[in-house]
DNA sequence: ATGCACTCCTGAACGC
DNA sequence: TGCGTTCAGGAGTGCA
């Protein structure tokens, strides 16, 4: 559920109650996530102190004074519930620290939460492969030129693969291509190099847009403070199948490509 | 190597 | 009201 945006939001949530905390305690509800929660996570992070909270791509990080660092993401339907009354079907790990409980709740436990020494957790098996962050400056059209050559496979399918760049899901990536006014379905390897400028811009441009307003609230999506994310009031497309395109007035269109949903004007996107 | 369908799991929304 | 069906923001696996 959560792309880039939405983790951005919960680990900024999560940075001024946690950082620099000691951790008091950890209880593991239950271990069969997407991935088993290390057996020994508990026992590693009690006591630790939080140095610090980042993400990379859709991952959430927080590293110990310990030299271990949490890896946790929120698959479909995770988040983070702060200084529950009491806890529910679903609240998988609850971490006590700073005075306040943290838990992860997680209905569909297609998200996890991993454990692994801060000084290799860029090997880590689950960040090795990652592609650039979108954010960084190191991602731009030639990049994406670079991964697009001789390329087949549509030009939606690459923004979704982690390896390519990573962090965008089925919303960001639906709307960065309408406004690079690029068609989902096109073969990566037949687009002209100044629209994947134009495309790596709209991919930063929405990013941001949507890190502004707290990411989007579909479902799940909670910041750690229990505020909502606004962005989905900003979409152009997702979610609009039938409605006005807002450049050209004609109908935006939602179809199936690669089993996800795919909203774009067929008018304004080629 | 590449492309893509399938799969995991649960809850909400919808149609009858 | 109740029941069955469909659909979800992810991503690893396995097949052609």
């Amino acid at each position: 559920m959560p792309e880039l945006p939405e983790v951005e939001t919960v680990v900024r949530g999560l940075r001024p109650l946690l950082d620099g905390q000691r951790i008091e305690q950890v209880e593991v509800r239950r271990a069969d996530l997407r991935w088993p929660v290390p057996a020994d996570l508990a026992k590693r992070l009690t006591g630790a102190r939080v140095t610090g909270l980042g993400r990379r791509a859709k991952y959430g990080l927080v590293a110990t004074d310990r030299g271990d660092t949490l890896i946790f993401h929120l698959g479909m339907s995770g988040r983070f519930r702060l200084d529950p009354g009491s806890l529910l079907a679903h609240d998988h790990l609850v971490i006590a620290a700073g005075g306040h409980r943290v838990v992860l709740h997680d209905p569909r436990r297609f998200g996890s939460v991993h454990l692994t020494p801060t000084a290799a957790a860029a090997s880590h098996p689950l960040l090795a492969g990652l592609g650039p962050e979108p954010l960084d400056p190191d991602f731009d059209g030639a990049c994406l030129a670079h991964a697009a050559e001789r390329r087949t496979t549509s030009i939606k399918a690459l923004l979704l693969d982690q390896r390519i760049v990573a962090g965008l899901g089925n919303i960001y990536a639906n709307e960065a291509l309408f406004r690079a006014r690029i068609a989902p379905a096109r073969a990566a390897g037949r687009i002209a190099g100044p629209r994947l400028d134009r495309l790596a811009r709209a991919v930063k441009a929405v990013l941001v847009e949507a890190i502004a307003a707290g990411g989007s609230t579909l479902r799940d999506h909670v910041a750690v403070s229990g505020e909502l994310g606004t962005f989905q009031h900003q979409f152009r497309v997702y979610g609009r199948g039938g409605e006005r395109c807002e450049s050209c007035g004609g109908p935006i269109r939602r179809f199936e490509h690669l089993g996800r949903a795919t909203y774009a004007c067929p008018r304004c996107q080629r």
